[in-house]
RNA sequence: GCGCCUGUGGCGAAAUUGGUAGACGCGCCAGACUUAGGAUCUGGUAACUCCGGUUGUGUAGGUUCGAGUCCUAUCAGGCGCACCA
């Protein structure tokens, strides 16, 4: 009997899901794990072999953590709302949800054939109502919230309204979009309306005004991490700036904790940089600086406190609020020349161009150091995001600051000895302060990070200003201008103010359209549905959700997937807490993983959930690149010529389907039926083959070098998958696919099988195994147990072959050496894994095995070899006793023939005994 | 420009964390069994070599008895951020 991968994988997938192996609940007498994917967006395409990759190592870790006697947690579902459903519903006129589900039809069949060990009863989708009902349900809670700077946290916006009505905003703590202030009278005395106008600049669901990324082409806004170059990252199309209205999330409240708590967690040091880097922290001063002539002043951020005597002129954002206070008459129609030049301008146009582009505004700001008046321009180099969308200019150590001046004649001042400015600035925080002293501070002789100390200390004494850090991180923008997404559990009333629904009409469902396309007055697809209004006629907000609202709480969904009472209940959350090990790519580093970490701490200010990070350790999967096969045709014939012989012709290279090459061979037959219009070709062969040749490139349709995991487990299994996946190279690492190897893995199986059974014949006895025999096992058990721990699988997959090979070697044909082993294979190959473990006479699945320990004894050597090196290089082998002490090892080492030789009768100055079976003889 | 990561045979990669570099697999070479092999099995496979050895982990230095591993500089590739004041 051969090894029969199709029966038996399909016998205990079966097996499994009969005995619902992998259904797990809440057992306080076991202690928990939590291992997760990242849930996929179901595309079209399919799964091709590189999506498994993740999949298959976090299955790994969590059947070994369960052989280890863990109560493991470890879901699958599906991130179901999305572009591409949307926009092929509009192609076709067909809904969104019949594509979607047929594409999750397709992944469920495609993982199945891969032996997971998921719990398929906790499945969650986001396009689910009763899923969905929580992202409406944390997204009151959003709305109904403020975030205490104090505190530093989340509360209701009620006590904001208490605070209010006692003390206006004096005192207010309270992290905000407005910067206007007002006494305890004047919110006392405003009215309903004007009270709701004011609290939206304070909720962390809030509606605002701001610069949004639109999409033309797609016709929706889309959040800063779905944009990259200026172009959406879904579909390439271009990106303006565009002030609208929109539902934002006040993720920048809780920039502090989302970039301090990262400490916490064990992410790889890259993705945690990347955070850093997207959350932006930089410490400096907002400083004020009088308006000449006026009452007004300007509000700016520097990090260079330093260089307050350098500055020779203001510039503020085109779309700040401070340009209509100081635009004089005179400038005004120049202004708005340039403001409408800018409007017109896409950001990427902006970055393209990168010219120097401003207009004077006409008036003067006093410096508050120096006293001297000096000019406030507009130019798109300053960002109205940013800061206060206003700086104070400083042209000698600032480069921006420095082409500005150069192209607007602006006077360049020196602050730091020694700095030559006249062809560059010199930007560089270093150097001896000149040019900054006066009667009011000193700062000649410092050097610039005692000058940047001395200078905040003088902002605070002096009241000019303070103290202040600033984060690059903006609020979320969470409307989309879409049919296929979550709809806000938000109404509009009378004075067209947004209200929540009331809790208990969650789930608010998505309605149905006539077409998935925007209304012709311009209004989101929404706008097409009919009767959509609460119970009371009152019209409902027409966006949608993004993305990343259903995906910001599922994990915490899966610990409790089927309660309508609450998002996840106590008693789960307390259980299964956090995700402990979280599988998935580094393309979520900056969207995804920011949202989740921001929506759970979210929920933590409230008690909702117990834990203050989402995802404990982080694993990030490498890509899996394609390799693609190229036949090459002489030019203007149909011949084909093979990969060495190509250089004595004309050709051109053409990407031919990798599933008709084997070993870079081309199977003609299945070529020439590839096209019609192959159907003819001819061939010119070396060695009576055609080989191609190959290119690593990325895995899609149009390279011909998709690999569909479907068609390797068809023809290898699932086990040889698997095992192949894992030993291409670390999880981690970007590696080409290359179906090539695979045979190795594949024999391996084979080997294994041949242990177990000769023709039809079992030929495992109860004999006890050598001491060689469990030596090697013991080996193993130990190397597979310490891979698995520091995800080295495919280290561990070599153990496993070695292993086999020295039993094979050995004809060992003891049960008792085979238990073991079976079990750890388990987490890599489970389908054969299972059945050997039934050959061996067990009657339960071995998921629910235990996990072997080695046992040192069965390790040591009788004799063990020793390398002598002199002076570290190596010279020779000896063999010593196992039990030698070190003096006898050194003694054997200076006894063997070939020291007296490398000796040359000269004393050894001293010998090193080092661990690694080495003595080096320094001479 | 700033930050992070990676450089080891023909290829994917190992290396007990400073201790005999190249485990394991692919490919290749030779052999065995075969009517046949895109099956299976056995042996070999870093380079050079006067067969004693010598040289080898992107490059150049350094620390050390000893460096793929640590330090400094440099080159190359990948990723992230990028008018962030």
């Amino acid at each position: 009997m051969d090894y029969n991968f199709k029966d038996i994988e399909k016998k205990w997938q079966q097996y499994w899901r009969e005995h619902h192996t992998y259904k797990c609940d809440v057992d306080a007498n076991r202690p928990k794990f939590y291992v997760l994917d990242m849930f996929p967006y179901p595309s079209g395409a399919g799964l091709h072999v590189g999506h498994p990759l993740g999949y298959i190592a976090s299955d790994i870790f969590a059947r070994y953590k369960r052989l280890k006697g863990f109560n493991v947690l470890h879901p699958m579902g599906y991130d179901a709302y999305g572009l591409p459903a949307e926009q092929y519903a509009i192609q076709t006129g067909q809904h969104p949800e019949i594509t979607t589900n047929q594409n999750i039809a397709r992944y469920r069949d495609q993982l199945d054939k891969l032996g997971f060990c998921y719990d398929w009863n906790r499945e969650v989708r986001t396009c689910d109502p009763k899923y969905y009902k929580w992202t409406q349900w944390a997204f009151l809670q959003m709305f109904k919230s403020y975030y205490n700077t104090k505190l530093d946290k989340a509360r209701p916006i009620d006590e904001l309204v208490a605070h209010f009505e006692k003390h206006g905003t004096k005192d207010c703590n309270a992290h905000t979009t407005s910067s206007d202030e007002f006494t305890a009278d004047e919110w006392n005395n405003m009215t309903q309306v004007q009270c709701n106008d004011v609290l939206m600049n304070y909720r962390i669901a809030y509606l605002g005004n701001t610069m949004v990324n639109w999409c033309p082409k797609l016709g929706t806004v889309l959040a800063n991490d779905e944009v990259s170059e200026g172009v959406s990252v879904r579909g390439g199309f271009p990106v303006e700036q565009k002030m609208m209205r929109q539902w934002c999330i006040r993720v920048s409240a809780y920039a502090g904790r989302l970039l301090r708590d990262l400490e916490n967690v064990e992410w790889t040091e890259s993705i945690k940089e990347t955070q850093r880097n997207w959350i932006g922290y930089s410490e400096g001063a907002e400083v004020t600086f009088p308006i000449a002539d006026s009452d007004k002043s300007l509000l700016i951020f520097t990090t260079r406190a330093d260089t307050i005597f350098g500055v020779t002129f203001m510039v503020l954002a085109p779309e700040s609020m401070y340009v209509d206070e100081v635009v004089t008459s005179e400038q005004r129609a120049a202004v708005d020349a340039y403001l409408d030049e800018v409007k017109h301008k896409t950001e990427r146009e902006r970055m393209i161009e990168k010219k120097v582009s401003g207009v004077f505004t006409g008036s003067y700001a006093v410096n508050p150091i120096t006293g001297k008046n000096i000019p406030i321009y507009i130019s798109d180099y300053v960002l109205a995001g940013y800061g206060t969308g206003a700086i104070m200019a400083v042209p000698a150590h600032d480069s921006r600051d420095y082409a500005f001046a150069k192209h607007f004649n602006l006077p360049i001042i020196p602050l730091i000895e020694g700095a030559d400015v006249s062809e560059e600035s010199f930007d560089a925080k270093e150097g001896i302060m000149i040019n900054s002293s006066n009667e009011r501070l000193q700062l000649n002789g410092l050097n610039v990070k005692e000058a940047i100390a001395r200078t905040k200390q003088y902002i605070e004494e002096s009241g000019i200003g303070h103290v202040k850090v600033n984060y690059r991180l903006r609020d979320a923008i969470f409307s989309r201008q879409r049919y296929w997404g979550e709809p806000f559990p938000i109404y509009y009333d009378e004075n067209n103010q947004p209200q929540p629904l009331d809790e208990n009409e969650l789930p608010l469902v998505l309605p149905e359209v006539d077409k998935f396309l925007p209304t012709e007055t311009g209004e989101p697809p929404l706008g097409r549905a009919k009767n959509w209004v609460t119970a009371d006629g009152h019209p409902l907000e027409l966006n949608t959700m993004p993305g990343f609202a259903g995906s910001s709480a599922y994990y915490l969904r899966y610990m409790d997937p089927h309660n309508d009472e609450a998002l996840v209940s106590h008693e789960a959350n307390d259980y299964w807490r956090q995700v402990d090990l979280y599988v998935g790519g580094t393309e979520h580093a900056t969207g995804h993983l920011i949202y989740s970490r921001f929506w759970n701490k979210f929920l933590y200010d409230y008690g909702y959930i117990c834990e203050l990070e989402p995802f404990r350790k982080l694993v990030n999967q490498g890509m899996i690149q394609g390799r693609s096969n190229f036949v090459y045709r002489i030019k203007d014939t149909n011949t084909f010529v093979s990969l060495n012989l190509k250089d004595k012709y004309d050709v051109t290279p053409i990407h031919v389907d990798v599933n008709i090459v084997d070993k870079d061979a081309l199977d003609i037959e299945a070529f020439r039926n590839w096209r019609p219009d192959f159907e003819n070709a001819e061939f010119i062969l070396e060695n009576g083959k055609y080989i191609c040749g190959w290119a690593i490139e990325k895995m899609s349709k149009s390279m011909f070098n998709v690999v569909n995991p479907d068609d390797i487990v068809d023809r290898y299994g699932a086990d040889t998958l698997r095992l192949y996946e894992m030993f291409l190279g670390p999880v981690e690492a970007s590696k080409p696919w290359d179906t090539n190897g695979i045979d190795g893995v594949n024999r391996f199986l084979k080997r294994l099988w041949g242990l177990f059974f000769k023709d039809d014949t079992m030929q495992l006895t109860d004999e006890k195994p050598s001491a060689e025999a469990l030596k090697s096992v013991h080996k193993l058990i130990k190397k597979v147990t310490g891979d698995i721990e520091s995800f080295s699988y495919n280290t561990s997959v070599a153990a496993f072959m070695i292993c086999v090979n020295e039993l094979l070697s050995m004809k060992c044909r003891s049960r008792e050496i085979y238990e073991p082993l079976v079990i750890l294979l388990a987490p890599f190959a489970p389908h054969i894994a299972e059945e050997l473990w039934h050959v061996l006479g067990h009657d339960t699945t071995v998921c629910d095995a235990q996990w072997p320990t080695w046992n040192e004894d069965y390790l040591k050597e009788s004799v063990v070899n020793y390398g002598v090196s002199f002076n570290g290089k190596s010279r020779y082998t000896i063999e010593v006793p196992a039990d030698a002490d070190e003096e006898e090892i050194k003694r054997l080492a200076l006894a063997d023939a070939g020291a007296e030789r490398w000796l040359a009768g000269k004393e050894p100055k001293k010998i090193i005994f080092v661990k690694g079976k080495l003595v080096n003889i320094v001479v």
